[in-house]
This record gives C-alpha cells, structure tokens and sequence, in this order.
DNA sequence: AAATATCATACGGTATACAATAGGTCAATA
DNA sequence: TATTGACCTATTGTATACCGTATGATATTT
C-alpha cells in the first residue's frame, strides 16, 4: 500500500485521530521509507483537507467542528442530489439494473443484521457506499463524480458515529426505494429531493451522535 | 514564484497548451529548481485535474472537450448557485457593502471599456472575479467555498474565450445588479437562480466561441 | 516485408546528504 | 521578575545520485 493510501486510511478509520501531529521523519519511520515518498503523500492529503500545517512544523490531522460537519453535508447533499437526478435522466437499462442490484443487497444485508457482530454493520455502510457509487456512474459527469468523491471523505469517516436502529436501517431501506424507483421512471427531480433527504438524515444522525458523545465528555 | 503556482499560471495563461508534455526534468531545467520541489507541483496540478499522466513517461495538460466544459459550468452554476443563496440569508451589512462596491466597480468598467485595448477588457474579467468572490465569502460556508474555488479553475483558463459585445456586457451587469438586489432583500432563491442563470450564460458564451474557432481550424 | 526479440535509454521512483530556518530554551540584563 | 537576545536543535526545503522499468528503436528471424 502507497503511503498516501495507508495515511489516508489510517486518518479515516481513527488511527491517526484529529490533532495528532504528523512529521515526515516519524511517518517515514513508521512507513519504512524515506522521506520522499511521505512527502508526496502529505501534500496530497493536504488538498484532500484532511491535514493541515502546523505552525512550520509538520502536521497535524484536521478536526471537524460539528459546524464543519454540518455544512460538509450540505454540500454533499447538494452535489449528490443533482447527480440522482441527472442519472434519472442519463441512465441506461444496464445502469438500473445495477443500482437495483445494489438496493437489493442492501435490503439482505440490513435483514441479517446482527448487533452483536459489527462486521455486519460495517457491511451495510459498505453496500451503501456502493449504492451511491453505482448512482454516480450513472450521472455520466466526471467531473461532478471527482468532486463527490473529494466531499466524501468526511463523512466516511464519521460513518462509524452512527449506529443505526431497527427504525433508521428501515427508513433509510425506504428511501433507497424511493430513490430507485425515481431512477427507474425517470422522475429527476423526485431522485434528487429523495436523494438529498437521505443525506440530510445522515447528517442528522452523525450530528446527534457527536453531541451525545460530547455530553458523555463533559460529564 | 513557487513552481506550483508558476505552472499553474503557466497553464492558465496558455503557456503550456493542452497536450502539452511535462517531464520533470524539462521543467527542473526551466526553472532553474531541482526534480524535487516539481515533483511536488506535479502532485497538486494532477489533483487539481490540469494535467494527467501519460503513460508512465512524465505528464501532459489537460485538454478539455466541448462536453468537458458544459458539465464543468453546470456543476459550477449548481455550486456557486447555492452559495448565492446562503449568501442572500447569511450576508451582513458589510458584506452587502462589499458586494455593491465590487458591482459599481463593474459598472465604471464596462463604461470605461475600449476594444482596442485589451487590458480594459482583462479588468472587466478580473472585478467580475471579484464580484464571485464577495459573494463567497458571504456565505460563510468554507467548504463550500474550497469547492467552487477548484471548479471555477477551468472557467478562468477559458475566460478569454469570449469576448462580451456591447450587448452581452449590458445583459451581463444587468445580471449582477439582480443579484445584488436579491441578496440585499434576502431573496435566496432568487439570488441562486440569478447566479446560474448568469453562468450559464457564461457557459453558452464560451461554448459557441470554441465552436466557431473549430470551424475556423476546420476550413 | 512483417513479426518478434533484444537492448539501450529516457524517465520516474527512492534514498540520502546537505542547507535553511523557525521555535524554543536559557542566560543575561534591566 | 520580566524582557530581551543569542544560540541550539528539530524539522522542513532542496539537490542529487542511484535504481528500476517501460518504451521505442534496432536487429534478427521467418
């Protein structure tokens, strides 16, 4: 694995959490390879918004205000919205069937959920990451899918902040429904609105859980 | 000048033409740096979409299509769109001052407009920049903000495309003057249409400038 | 003449040595 | 005790040498 993919990972899955300092020397170390190609790496992540230079000296990781949270998703709401409704109107048959493909391993996924096992949990946010993907492709702009994939990244990495109940895994069920079914008969503007719901209850969901998390913290 | 942002000049003035090769050392020779502090630049310019690597030998600019453009301008109009809007609920009284100052400016400009000179021309273009970026910064949504900042890259390489007539920089003031009305009264949704339908018309404008230059190529 | 194999080299990838500098520490002074 | 200044060091910035490899040219074979 590339340094930029191993640092990129390891900021998303909370290894190196938000503060943490980051110097080219120790991420070399660590890495077991020379500066160069960690260097490289930083500067990427860094356009990424996902490091941020410390006073002249390295690194640190960036953290996100609940605001920031907030207005990440909004943005990806907006983007993400415009794409459904653009791949209601772009897609092709073989584009349907994917998404539907998709919509239904989503519905499996969330009838063997376990609570108990969180690999099956993390198996539904993967299956929805997909779902979205296969959404993308059908918008046809590749322009438009750099930027999403670019506004995401946040969001992956708060998706481990919301544990979705019976209710919200049904719900969200639901709305991929909708949303399909919009594709499906192309009815732009009912995917987007579907679409742009769905992201707005995300954002909700991982809101309300950092600030009971914050509580806890104060308590 | 860093060379991230010589090339990137570079690039935008049409300096380095679209299928353009790069390789680091070429340019390590032109500006007198090592490989190093290019391979860095390269980096960003790759994430920033100006150039793509060509096969494993070094880089070339980016060339973009007709098709290109269209959904560069349209993801732009839906961006800088909402941003409008935010802007119309968010804006303070200063921020409205700055809007109205960077908009009576854009009128002295296009009054004081000679095609002979191509400078007054280049002005024009520049407080229209500004007029955006006022704007922007009145939404109070950074993210948002860092988005359009690298979506609106492509638009500025083409902005000598179009060489506004008498009428179209009537038209184009009218528009600002709309939209300013609209953030003043705090017409979101007006503020937002009025922004992308000004961008289309942007788009529309570079798109039938390239089109006759193609004919011209053509013959 | 076409297809394949061989090879040289141009070029990016990596490591590393050296240079520049910001920031903190500590001592000297007011 | 507070403030200034000198110096040391941690850390980034830059240059460069070496390594690995894909590409394209040349030669060889059919």
């Amino acid at each position: 694995m590339n340094p930029y993919k191993y640092m990129k990972n390891a900021i998303i899955v909370g290894q190196y959490k938000p503060g943490t300092r980051l110097t080219e020397k120790a991420l070399a170390d660590e890495l077991q390879v020379s500066r160069t190609p960690i260097r490289e790496a930083i500067k990427q992540l860094e356009v990424d918004g996902l490091i941020t230079p410390y006073k002249k000296r390295g690194y640190v990781v960036k953290s996100f205000s609940i605001e920031d949270i907030r207005q990440i998703y909004n943005v990806r709401a907006l983007l993400e919205g415009y794409a459904t409704g653009e791949a209601a109107v772009m897609r092709t048959e073989e584009d349907l069937e994917r998404i539907a493909a998709k919509n239904t391993a989503y519905r499996q996924a969330i009838e063997a959920v376990d609570r108990e096992n969180i690999e099956t949990i993390q198996y539904i946010q993967q299956i929805n990451q997909q779902f979205h993907s296969e959404i993308l492709f059908a918008a046809r702009n590749d322009h438009l899918k750099a930027l999403i994939e670019r506004v995401v990244v946040v969001p992956i990495i708060f998706r481990s902040f919301y544990w979705y109940d019976e209710r919200q895994l049904m719900r969200s069920l639901q709305v991929h429904e909708t949303i399909l079914q919009a594709i499906r008969h192309r009815e732009s503007d009912r995917a987007r609105v579907a679409m742009q719901e769905h992201i707005y209850q995300g954002r909700d969901d991982v809101i309300e859980a950092l600030q009971k998390q914050n509580i806890l913290q104060d308590e």
